[in-house]
DNA sequence: GGGCGGCATTGACTTATGTCAAAAAATTAA
DNA sequence: TTAATTTTTTGACATAAGTCAATGCCGCCC
């Protein structure tokens, strides 16, 4: 477990923990491997830990009876995720799958309560955790109700742009139909959207690598969230 | 402000707390009025430290360039507002604006993180708070996403018949506009779709007060969240 | 109590996005 | 490489929900 030493301590959840801490937390965590699109918890089971994910991507969704899924996030190494049912005391509010291989440490709840009740600071590192999950959700809620298909895309974009080192080709990390799932609608749609956005100029797509080559277009697309309120300009 | 001891001693944030305690937080409490339709704090802004509800309404939202308001809470006495600046160290992430005549009780910043820093069990109360508004927010967004607004809206009148003491007959505590909001759509699809709703004998409408004539199959537009999908069977 | 202003409803119309089906492209396996 | 499976794209169509505008309703305040 020694190997996860760097990773761990570098996480928001355990910075500024002292090293005996983090070597005490190594005992405890338990290490788990999932294979490609393997279910790691559903929508109501009981939750006795949570997870920090260290090697691929895990996400986090909800289905309609239909099997319509939305995602609600995407966690890569470093990101803690299934923390809702250790504190709330109720079952997982959603489903966890992987969207590949993937290997996760977890956490028992009584360690974790326990290491809380001892240590202030890591429980302000929790708080600090939770509450910008919950700022992340107001900008989930305010682009499916608020943003058309094409300003959550825009903004999307322009994330990735951000996160992977602000270069004007992007490389999606998840496919177009995950993507779509993220961004609340279907493939079929949002291939339109993206033949549309590259008509107009705005994006290059090629498979998965996307050049942005309007980002004040985008930026614009991004805010407003509505197609008419742009072409009225 | 003994005139709080007995609403604040019995919220979810501090109870278990002694009784000494809760009068020491009363005394760091500064006491806050509103009128009706007064805003409280607007994204972006800075937050010093959080509120706890003790009278009226108070709406948190988010609104888009072009006006539109989506609705995120609405919260009543007991309720706690504005923390996520105070942990996340950013700036808040919506509006908070009255509903109705409301007074609040604020508290700083700097006393809340001492009193987590001395007081486990306020920690785990506030993660407890913090889960449960995450869970709230996945519920948002499936309705959002998932389910159209027939469905949004029967699963609304159903929480409320259960929080209302489950009578049959509920009573809107926000106008239909404002319901509108909430449930992420606008005033004239939610008046259409009331009066659907009632020509199909699942309610009966009367002003603010409705009638649920048939709760089986509101549940079941609830869940499937779709209106062809009940159509089909 | 009467007029005023916000709230709610209704109608005609537009549109973004979902549905279903089929073809094309890309990825994986053999 | 070829075959097989999945992912993505394209087309024709259906529909839920938004827009704009007008009218009706109700509570509120002078």
């Amino acid at each position: 477990m020694k190997k996860y030493f760097k990773l761990i301590s570098e996480t928001i959840l355990f910075s500024g923990l002292p090293d005996h801490h983090i070597e005490k937390l190594l005992k405890i965590a338990r290490e788990k491997d999932f294979n490609k699109n393997e279910l790691i918890f559903s929508e109501g089971d009981n939750g006795d830990g949570f997870y920090i994910n260290v090697e691929g991507l895990v996400k986090i969704f909800k289905l309609s009876l239909e099997g319509k899924e939305q995602i609600l996030h995407i966690f890569g190494p470093g990101e803690p995720y299934g923390e809702v049912p250790v504190f709330s005391g109720k079952t997982f509010p959603a489903n966890a799958e992987t969207i590949s291989k993937c290997r996760s440490l977890f956490f028992p709840r009584k360690s974790i309560v326990n290491l809380i009740t001892q240590n202030p600071s890591i429980s302000l590192n929790m708080l600090a955790i939770l509450s910008l999950r919950l700022r992340q959700f107001t900008v989930q809620v305010e682009n499916l109700s608020l943003k058309e298909v094409p300003g959550r895309l825009a903004a999307y974009l322009l994330m990735l742009s951000i996160e992977q080192d602000k270069i004007d080709t992007i490389n999606l990390n998840i496919s177009k139909s995950q993507l779509a799932s993220l961004l609340g609608t279907i493939p079929e749609t949002l291939s339109r959207i993206l033949s549309k956005m590259a008509g107009q100029g705005l994006i290059d797509v090629a498979g998965r690598r996307i050049k942005l080559l309007d980002t004040e277009g985008l930026e614009m697309l991004a805010q407003t969230g509505r197609i008419a309120d742009i072409e009225k300009l």
